[in-house]
DNA sequence: GTCTATACTGCGATAGAC
DNA sequence: GTCTATCGCAGTATAGAC
């Protein structure tokens, strides 16, 4: 099914223009209302008017909200996916976790709202996130889990406890996309800026990494302040 | 008006023991329910059908769907300031900070429905809740920030960025009650239980308190294994 | 392929019997 | 004070004109 073969059976078609630029303005207004609402919580026509098309349109791009929700969910994954690369035994631990924790805040910085229907998904339950939870990623976490236990093993890094470890990396990094609202409220100003992010990047990998029993690299000043 | 003034005015009466005892009903029910589909995702007969009463008879304690959500959220601001008692500055660093690390652990383990109708409501955007951090939350939250400045300036500990420390504990805490079920798909278990949330707790403490410079106090083993 | 009109369901909330 | 019946409305989804 490659992009050039002629236009035949209706399931190959490949898609015009203008159906996968309308497919990518729902998607897009979906995961907003998604980040804020949760699945039950949105409507559909509250999508719709942020996409800016009649709400009866929404079921010629997807057979219903499940679906929408579903396909959101899956761009979302492979985001996901793109975004981490997988830690080896062979790096050394200090850069190879301040990258992980950068790569990360990038990720909160760049997608919040992505990071926020994540959020709500896990916290409604997982209901629709489970069947990925069963494939690959299980397989992916133990990888991750592994090498830091052969580490420790090899006297790298203090004997943390693995799992701990990446919860801690996972939950202070996601923190600053899904409590952005509670961050805005405590601190008393706008949104944070990339000079923000990028302190708070760089205090994140000192404690963690010195709480690891290590000591962060140089850091990449690329700042122009 | 204490408890054995007379009844006389409606507005002054002490409310029944079942009147009570239903409102309780009704918001236990409306916790769980909010918690796993946020206000707009929760349905008033869902409640209804979790407390086990007619979906009318809600009106007649609350008045509407929304009085009843931000009781919910009053009750766990109330729940949320007796557990996290305020620093102070002639305390000791190091177990003063595992003392909160495992104050809010153990609210985490205790009250994971209240934790994830706060994630909710904050990732929602606080639309409900943003008059609470105007009034005292800001102060408290403020002078728990000085402390730690005053610990820093006083050579007590490491020269971390308060705010950031106090995001990485606030996080790092409540993702054991806010993203249970991610750790019960990846680590592939039951629920935590009280012995998984005391390991837990102790690697977090260690890891929070290497990474801020300090040495984490000898922990009190009441343990009985 | 796209929009208008509408069917149908379940929602929050209320009226009124008891 | 409590329950049954029901209203009005917003929700998803579809039918059918264009």
């Amino acid at each position: 099914m490659t992009q050039f073969e002629p236009i035949t059976t209706p399931e190959a078609r490949p898609a015009g223009r203008i159906r996968q630029q309308n497919r990518k303005r729902i998607m897009d207004a979906a995961t907003r209302e998604f980040a804020r609402h949760g699945f039950r919580g949105t409507s559909m026509s509250a999508i719709a008017q942020r996409a800016g098309l009649p709400k009866a349109n929404l079921h010629y791009y997807f057979s219903n909200k499940l679906n929408l929700y579903m396909e959101v969910l899956r761009r979302i994954l492979e985001l996901w996916d793109q975004a981490f690369g997988s830690l080896s035994v062979e790096d050394d631990p200090a850069s190879a976790l301040a990258g992980y924790i950068r790569a990360r805040m990038e990720f909160s910085r760049r997608h919040p709202l992505v990071s926020k229907v994540f959020a709500m998904e896990i916290i409604s339950g997982c209901e629709c996130l489970s069947s990925y939870y069963n494939q690959d990623y299980r397989v992916w976490f133990r990888q991750r889990t592994a090498v830091l236990e052969d580490w420790i093993r090899a006297g790298k890094m203090a004997p943390v406890e693995p799992l701990q470890l990446v919860f801690l990396i996972w939950s202070s990094t996601k923190f600053y996309a899904d409590f952005s609202e509670h961050i805005r409220l405590v601190t008393d100003q706008g949104r944070m800026t990339r000079h923000d992010f990028d302190q708070a990047t760089d205090g994140l990998i000192q404690l963690i990494l010195r709480g690891c029993g290590l000591t962060p690299p140089a850091r990449p000043t690329i700042s122009s302040c």
